[in-house]
DNA sequence: GTCATAGGACTACATTTGTAGTCGTTGTGT
DNA sequence: ACACAACGACTACAAATGTAGTCCTATGAC
């Protein structure tokens, strides 16, 4: 009961962006994480932020308690507080319900229709599609008839 | 060129809901739409939104142009100007790039674990397990080698 | 010890979203 | 015709988000 780790801070877009550097390659200083973010074949940089915006995001983010910080000389060691699968986890779960809560089986059909277009599409390895299909298989032997469950809330 | 059916304009959550009822019950008066949100099993509604509220969201979706309406009487018929289908295409194809976007096979794997754990927990028919498993096996077909290539991009 | 500077704290501001309220108009019942 | 109820248009306002700027301080170079 005492154990709250649950719901974590919900990350907005340019959050994701900033954790996806940190998550990647570890604790770093607020100049490195601005360093490290991604850049198109040409060094471009993807995204046009100046070094304050991305302050203010790391900043944002240990006020969501998703980074925590060490101090290392004169600047911050900025580390991910938060798992990136369990954010993913929350993103993901999020949008299905968003998408398909309080709807009927057309409503899930269209979103099952829609995700089988990404898995058809996706850059998968073979190891992932593997880790997929077993999921499906898993989900079948678990539901073993087909009328569509209420479903378990881990809550 | 002259095409542009794409891109359409990003609903929000509460959005969402607003346009589930309309793609379920297809055009309805404002009245309607409000009456038609989503209740729980003791009849309370899910969300507790004033009349008002749903008007705004709805002036929203129209200046959005996921809606359009014909004027009826004294009211508006609302309909839904855009696909469920595409709408969710766009959600899904969002998360999925801003969880993965510029990410290595790490941050890949993450997601792929995410999707695993919902794919097999998830509440889906049997017709719905075997059209997810018929992508995945069109994928395999389509990935011969593991190393994951530049997707196709639809632009 | 002194001074330039990198870095963090605080401030700023437009937009989008969530949630409504006010007001004027128009159709409706009598 | 008239009064009123229902509608839609416009307005409101706080929180979150995207995107930065200002300013003070601790750090490090001399």
């Amino acid at each position: 009961m005492a154990a709250e780790k649950h719901e974590p801070p919900a990350l907005s877009p340019t959050e994701w962006e900033v954790m996806k550097v940190l998550w990647e390659r570890g604790p770093l200083a607020a100049r490195d994480v601005f360093a490290g973010l991604p850049r198109d074949a040409r060094g471009k940089p993807v995204h046009d932020w100046a070094y304050r915006t991305v302050k203010t995001l790391l900043s944002r983010l240990v006020a969501k308690g998703a980074l925590d910080y060490e101090q290392v000389g004169n600047s911050y060691l900025y580390r991910a507080a938060v798992a990136q699968e369990a954010m993913a986890r929350q993103e993901v779960g999020g949008l299905l319900d968003r998408l398909t809560s309080h709807t009927g089986a057309a409503g899930r059909k269209v979103v099952s229709t829609v995700l089988a277009q990404f898995l058809g599409d996706a850059e998968l390895s073979d190891d992932e599609v593997r880790q997929l299909q077993a999921a499906l298989e898993r989900n079948r032997r678990a539901a073993p008839g087909k009328p569509p469950r209420r479903g378990g809330r881990s809550k």
